[in-house]
DNA sequence: GATATATACTTGAGTTATCAAGTATATATC
DNA sequence: GATATATACTTGATAACTCAAGTATATATC
């Protein structure tokens, strides 16, 4: 027999959970034509300072490796929901700065964001979900 | 300005979380030669009455689909850790079978997971971890 | 008992990430 | 001020999925 122990049931299903979770919402987002991903460069971008990130700051906070942040970046570039600056005091940097279509895009999608995970987590009441959120900002 | 709910919040937040944690497991389990999607099958099929399942009941418990599964066991029949058989009530089945080396690879790598998971929710007393848990069973 | 429909897969093509290696620029050291 | 090292990316090759379509078998209906 083999015991796992809490910590190991709670990662197999937190993980279970999120990827149920991002499906979802992805699913919703594909009417506005992005995906989560894209979304949360969009939300990351504008809950920034000036509304521009370097790209190694917007891989980090969203989980992603430089590479992928390329990637990501130039389609979302291309349809015009960012914008690519420079930084005049180092050439190696390549900012990314939210355009004023992105940010409606932003907007909008919250919309659809926020009602489909109200949906998702019907099951908890506020409390329950304050606790939740709070017990998770813990964890490292 | 927008102002994401909680649950929005919450999503965003525990996907995050939950990429972090498989990355720090999958790395872990890399010592293994197995993967952390590979090492749920091999869970699942251990916790399974007859250490034996159907291929889309093991691409749900996972979350992923049929086709995932045919493409992720392939290579791990090959290397041994299970075993093909077939339901002889129905022709379409190709059930898969926990083989003796696939058991003792679960349980090795369950080791690792469990060292690993405590390491990452060290910052978690045993009753909050408790609460945790009984809040995400709620989810759903 | 033929026909329609549903289920259980598999396969080809595409997507989204990764890693390792490469390029360009900045910084620190002697 | 040349040299080494670190940082910020980008690119080619690869991995791990997905979806849509295909095949084979089972079940339900008339």
């Amino acid at each position: 027999m083999v015991n796992l122990s809490q910590e190991s049931q709670f990662i197999v299903q937190s993980t279970l959970l999120s990827s149920v979770m991002t499906k979802r919402v992805d699913g919703q987002l594909s009417y506005h034509g992005i995906s989560f991903t894209e979304y949360l460069i969009l939300k990351h971008l504008y809950q920034s300072s000036l509304k521009t990130m370097r790209r190694i700051e917007l891989a980090d906070s969203i989980g992603i490796t430089a590479s992928g942040i390329t990637r990501l970046v130039a389609p979302m570039e291309k349809i015009g929901l960012v914008e690519k600056e420079s930084n005049p005091r180092d050439a190696r940097q390549s900012l990314v700065k939210l355009s004023k279509a992105g940010e409606r895009m932003y907007k909008e999608a919250s919309v659809s964001v926020d009602e489909c995970a109200q949906k998702l987590l019907s099951g908890l009441s506020a409390s329950q979900l304050e606790k939740l959120m709070e017990l998770l900002c813990k964890i490292n």
